[in-house]
DNA sequence: TGAGCAGGTAGACAGCTGTATACTTTGTTG
DNA sequence: CAACAAAGTATACAGCTGTCTACCTGCTCA
């Protein structure tokens, strides 16, 4: 693809700096991220027609990191009990290892610019894909639809991304959220299991386990 | 409380009028806003002492906003078996007819500052809270412990903020995330009443039911 | 009637912004 | 070595920003 030669690569890099600290993507200026990168701010233009696709371009290389990340996390050979465990326990690290990239994605998937929220959005549908295609090739789940575990895991990624910003800023608090995420995914699945079975024979299996 | 006089009024509703357009309440300008409301640049200090300030007063008069909805909600009479249905159609209408107080409570909350976040976050809690009891004293689901009922409202209100943009953006799509809002909470209450049970017997009794 | 005061206005300040044009450096290639 | 393009720089422009000080209105209450 596109080797990143010094300037831009420097730009990119000051950008993820700074929005780590109290700032979004949309809101940069070209000459702050110029001083940020030690450049003239004329050089910008050199690499980016406008800050658009400046924003783009940044997402794009973050794209490429999560990537690799869940590539590696694929490689990974889990237990069907321990599945949901381990995938958890990986994200939040890859969270914690790349804290300025994970910012921007939370940040600007509601962010105000639709370019950006929409690329986002393409990348969250792959990633959530991925997810499902994963648990339907090591048949993880048995007894639940396709169409069911896609649904789950475009939910699992919805509710992890919100879970991110509180997962760095709060490191007192990261064992409990690791937990509680584990515990959505096993309840999404559990539930859908017993989609079918009425809320009353339920209470009564419920009861049982007392 | 503070009885909002002509200007100070003018000048939040500018900001919501702004912000539903690709703007967030962070990124606006004390100009902007003046313009926007018809009003002098330097009325402005007459009513806020900076933009911070005024941000805060912007999230409070959208809490005011809320909490009536919620009211509201809480005096709907509602069978167990239609509750969430009852409740996310309610929800999502609220966000319907309310897309710029909406916009600024998704965008915030991940947003650049941290004192907007941290206040929004301490309304997402008294919800989900609110949300719990209310469960709780309707006995809406039983065989689920209180601490459980909590978290899996939080969870909740968390996934239908996260949702809200999408809703408010994409008419054609308002009836499916409607009714995946739905299944997710029913998924997540009956996951919660088998969670003792071991899968492969969770397995089974999904068997028998196709 | 008149003092006090909150709300709204006017003009000016330094400092920032994106952008355009013109120039210099640097590295590669024939 | 010379030529050429890419990357980086310098200067300048208009337009915006937050904030300050000073002034003016219209209402309330004694």
């Amino acid at each position: 693809m596109s080797a990143l030669t010094g300037g831009k690569l420097k730009l990119i890099q000051a950008a993820l700096r700074l929005i780590t600290e109290t700032r979004s993507l949309t809101s940069l200026g070209l000459r702050e991220l110029a001083r940020e990168a030690g450049l003239n701010p004329n050089t910008f233009y050199r690499h980016f027609k406008n800050l658009d696709e400046f924003g783009l371009q940044v997402l794009g290389y973050i794209a490429e990191d999560m990537k690799a990340g869940v590539r590696q996390l694929r490689q990974m050979a889990n237990s069907s009990e321990q599945a949901s465990h381990d995938t958890v326990a990986f994200v939040y690290r890859y969270f914690l290892s790349n804290p300025a990239a994970t910012t921007v994605a939370v940040r600007e998937l509601h962010g105000p610019s639709p370019i950006l929220r929409r690329a986002l959005e393409a990348q969250l549908h792959a990633s959530a894909r991925e997810m499902a295609e994963d648990i339907l090739e090591r048949n993880l789940v048995a007894g639940v639809s396709p169409e069911t575990i896609h649904e789950i895991s475009h939910m699992t990624i919805r509710y992890i991304l919100f879970r991110a910003m509180d997962y760095l800023e709060k490191p007192d608090q990261r064992e409990r959220i690791q937990q509680e995420t584990e515990r959505f995914i096993n309840r999404q699945f559990r539930g859908a299991l017993v989609d079918h079975l009425p809320q009353k024979e339920l209470e009564i299996l419920a009861g049982k386990g007392v």
